[in-house]
DNA sequence: GAGCCGTGGAC
DNA sequence: TGTCCAAGGCT
């Protein structure tokens, strides 16, 4: 089986410490100019996170990639550590009922990937001998991995070339190449091309696609970009053409008080901080409107995240805690 | 492709 | 206060 989580070929945890390219940027295709102003900046101001260090595992770059969809970085680092010494291999989390892997989400959001994490757990236990998959197209098959995250994982993980197109990249890329402020709304096939065209060799594939990223989220930022501290400002075409703003439709429009989404996280903050199953009389007083709160638990009972007994109650999915012996 | 799926911090 | 945003994915 080789160790636990897997034996990851490449060192995530080794992106930070040189400035690669020398190979490859000799070479004749068409050169990434924002190459060695990048990386230099990462190895000088990247943020030193648990998951980057050299005894992550692809299992736990998994885990935080998944945690991180849509969720900041210090509200996913306590979580992901809990879940680190509790569940420190897929096979951990196989052996766990579905509903332990949403109660110890916590108030991350998107409980679904908790549900998603755990499946990920299963496939990997029952069907990939216990590793995670280093190939993207695998990594693909996987509940709740996209084309962002399989490429995240195969570069980080596993030392993959490939085109890693997240939020933070994009608007890098919008502002330095395009010269725009905001990429458009939903990724496009240019957006894939410019990033494939900007892929260094394979020495660099990966330290290129965390470099962006980080300088996305620490100085290319969507609201106050800190361009005095961007490493690419003399070359940024946003920059270069005075900031203009960004023309186009409003890109939000979601309020969020009243929603089923609220009414859904409620009900289910309530399942998650009880210990054993609740009347529906617990769920009912956390929520008014019936027709919505009825709309809601119903969804939660079909997207798999709770669970009714014969008996009436509510719970978290699977049952209760799986306690090793001896530990009752 | 648009809408949906949580939560909390910043401004 | 309300709005925007945060390492997306799925239907």
């Amino acid at each position: 089986m080789g160790k636990p989580g897997g034996d990851p070929p490449f060192p995530y945890g080794s992106l930070g410490k040189h400035v690669g390219g020398r190979h490859y940027r000799r070479g004749v295709a068409k050169r990434n100019l924002l190459l060695t102003p990048v990386l230099e900046w990462y190895a000088r101001c990247a943020r030193e996170l648990p998951w980057r260090e050299p005894g992550a595992t692809p299992w736990s770059i998994l885990v935080s990639e998944i945690m991180l969809q849509q969720t900041p970085v210090v509200r996913v680092l306590p979580v992901w550590t809990e879940w680190m010494e509790r569940w420190p291999t897929p096979a951990a989390l196989a052996a766990e009922p579905p509903g332990e892997a949403v109660r110890h989400w916590g108030r991350l959001g998107y409980p679904r990937r908790a549900l998603n994490l755990h499946a990920c757990a299963r496939a990997v236990t029952e069907l990939h001998g216990g590793r995670v998959p280093a190939d993207h197209a695998t990594l693909l098959t996987l509940p709740g991995v996209g084309e962002y995250t399989a490429a995240a994982v195969a570069s980080f993980a596993f030392g993959g070339r490939h085109a890693v197109l997240d939020t933070n990249v994009r608007r890098v890329l919008a502002r330095a190449v395009r010269g725009e402020e905001y990429p458009p709304k939903a990724t496009t096939a240019a957006e894939r091309v410019l990033a494939e065209s900007l892929l260094p060799g394979p020495e660099d594939a990966p330290v290129w696609a965390v470099a962006v990223m980080e300088l996305g989220a620490l100085v290319c930022t969507a609201r106050a970009p800190r361009c005095a501290d961007c490493p690419i400002r003399d070359r940024c075409a946003w920059r270069l053409a005075g900031k203009p703003p960004y023309e186009g439709p409003a890109r939000r429009g979601q309020t969020y008080a009243g929603t089923d989404r609220q009414c859904r996280g409620r009900l289910l903050a309530v399942l998650r901080e009880a210990h054993g199953p609740v009347p529906k009389a617990a769920l009912d007083s956390v929520w008014d409107e019936p027709v919505q709160r009825e709309r809601a638990l119903d969804g939660l009972v079909a997207d798999g995240l709770a669970e009714v007994l014969d008996d009436g109650t509510y719970r978290l999915p699977g049952g209760p805690p799986a306690r090793p012996p001896g530990t009752g």
